[in-house]
DNA sequence: AGTTACAATGAAAGCGCTTCCATTACTTTC
DNA sequence: GAAAGTAATGGAAGCGCTTTCATTGTAACT
């Protein structure tokens, strides 16, 4: 266990390095990398061998000269906005079950909605040649798209739907929901309609959605409110008081999220309304409170996991030699009717 | 912009390299090397000459290979237990942005914790030798303490508080916690005193705080139910239904969670009881909902993201090399009193 | 004018693996 | 019993960088 100093730069703490190990099992190195990566090609004594003394040595294989050596790195990169709201977090929580499954890695940027750090992120995560990359949503800097085709790595967009995606994309339409939820509101007959909402590019599209699809109907109404995404308990519950400030008339609301939702309907229960009946609410996301609120929030329910999982799936097919994945893979989406509309 | 074919043996879509923008600029690789990272060491009109060949080529730099030759990875790793609870997502928002400011990137792991696959993860990412690691919580397996130790590498644990971290820790102490939200029930008195909750290592300690200072005072009552970690609204609902049903008198409650805390708010309510004479509640986290509940809810409040950024400082002051990091950083806590309790 | 410093650059070696191409020792097969 | 596998192993080269140690030219001092 002496730490016979070679002619090494950096003497530090004995880093244990698969030649080390090749000579204390009296074998070549090649025979240790075959060992660890494909067992199957080493005699089973051999093998034992080499692993007793990996096991006693505490050897940990050095996987930066590994992937510079064979161009596979067993690592996915994934971009979401945050992490902080639940959308994303339940992706990501599937994401990684499955990447992990199968022996990869997960490396995270967080983008903050932001085109500008998805593109400077998107460089900082090629640098490290992952085996495919994740990025939520399809809008995209021209430059981040350059860089994205140049780099000819599996590409999974999230989180939305496109004919067009830049390799494979797993997601719904947001326009189509927001064109079910207008249906749903219209089906009960409201005298006005509004919408509040994050200005998130997704977001924006389902308030485009509702808003086309009552289009000639009623004007939508939308309170103005310097709402960043993610929007908040608060910026709900201001927007719905600037709503039944406004006006009266019964009110049908489509929500961006389930958060606003719950603060709109704070704000509702505050001023009294009769829920549904003058009042209704649609929330987004279908999180873990919405079943609990007063009165139980109708929402739009995605399987937020399964998109991480679908996206893993078809990322780890592609690195695979797939070439069947397809370009888009839809996700359900449906409203869950419960007490706000 | 021809694909000339050297005697790679692996002839992908022009992989540009190092040597390639030395070439192109007329230049030796070192000098290259230098415009990138210490470009201060090279003449301007150079740097110039170089930037231009980089814009125009589409250049990435392979960060494998330069930290393989520099054993520097600018990588840091994270082992939360998840990232769908907000408790950690926050954390990890505020690890990220410092992080990424001072030019590092972040490697995630979940351990969904359990302590097994929290050694396994650290395996996996001590292969990809990172500048630094960051654990949550202060128990560890032993393989995963000697692995970590012997790795050599600047240590954060990170959410809880320990006299005696790997390294340095960063949190507080759940103990102590337990044993104020207790005093602040006593304080108003109650007949019962009862806790709901997780049973992760630091909500136990929460417990365990709460109970010992009831100790000879009042027995606190336990309703068992098989939460896992995390618990959720659900079982904070069930949980106090077993209270309500189990007895009489009035009650104080302290939940190992907001998210519990207001299931079991929920409940109160749909039973009629008078919140906060007849029950207190006090939940942990001060999340986003926490001021809107009805009544709003009492709860201990931690600075969830400055956990993260102060464990992102600390670990780059190490890897500075700064010896005077300490070995534990506390974070405050202190109840919000609201209308529960 | 001669020494000394510094700024700017390059040559060579090597980080710790994997890949390709042998090589050796056995089994099969006809 | 020779030809043709197949199983198990090794040698050498190289992945794309950074590091150390020179080397050059030019500015700064006596």
């Amino acid at each position: 266990m002496t730490g016979h100093d070679k002619n090494r730069r950096n003497p530090t703490n004995g880093p244990v390095t698969l030649a080390d190990i090749a000579r204390l099992a009296d074998v070549s190195p090649v025979t240790v990398s075959r060992a660890i990566n494909t067992p199957n090609l080493v005699k089973p004594q051999t093998l034992e061998a080499i692993a007793r003394v990996i096991a006693r040595t505490g050897y940990v294989p050095n996987l930066l000269a590994g992937g510079l050596a064979s161009r596979r790195t067993r690592l996915i990169a994934a971009i979401v906005p945050s992490v902080a709201s639940t959308i994303f977090a339940e992706t990501i929580e599937g994401l990684n079950a499955e990447l992990v499954s199968a022996g990869y890695q997960l490396l995270l940027g967080l983008s903050g909605y932001d085109l500008q750090r998805e593109l400077e992120l998107t460089r900082a995560i090629l640098a490290r040649r992952p085996d495919g990359i994740i990025l939520t949503g399809i809008s995209h800097l021209k430059e981040t798209r350059a860089m994205l085709t140049g780099a000819g790595l599996p590409i999974v967009e999230i989180w939305d739907s496109t004919p067009s995606p830049l390799d494979t994309a797993v997601g719904f339409s947001h326009l189509a929901v927001g064109v079910l939820v207008a249906e749903h509101l219209l089906a009960k007959g409201y005298d006005r309609y509004a919408q509040i909402g994050a200005n998130d590019p997704r977001a924006v599209q389902r308030r485009d959605g509702f808003v086309n699809r009552l289009a000639g109907i009623a004007e939508v109404e939308l309170p103005a409110l310097d709402m960043n995404s993610p929007s908040t308990f608060s910026d709900g519950r201001a927007a719905m008081a600037q709503l039944l400030d406004r006006g009266h008339g019964t009110l049908g609301v489509f929500c961006s999220s389930d958060v606003v939702a719950h603060g709109a309907l704070a704000e509702a229960h505050f001023q009294g309304c009769r829920i549904p009946e003058d009042l209704a609410i649609i929330g987004f996301g279908d999180f873990d409170f919405a079943p609990h609120t007063h009165p139980p929030l109708t929402t739009v329910r995605i399987d937020r996991r399964d998109i991480g999982t679908k996206a893993a799936q078809s990322i780890l097919k592609k690195i695979a030699g797939s070439e069947d994945v397809g370009a888009m893979i839809n996700v359900d989406f449906h409203i869950v009717a419960r007490g706000t509309a």
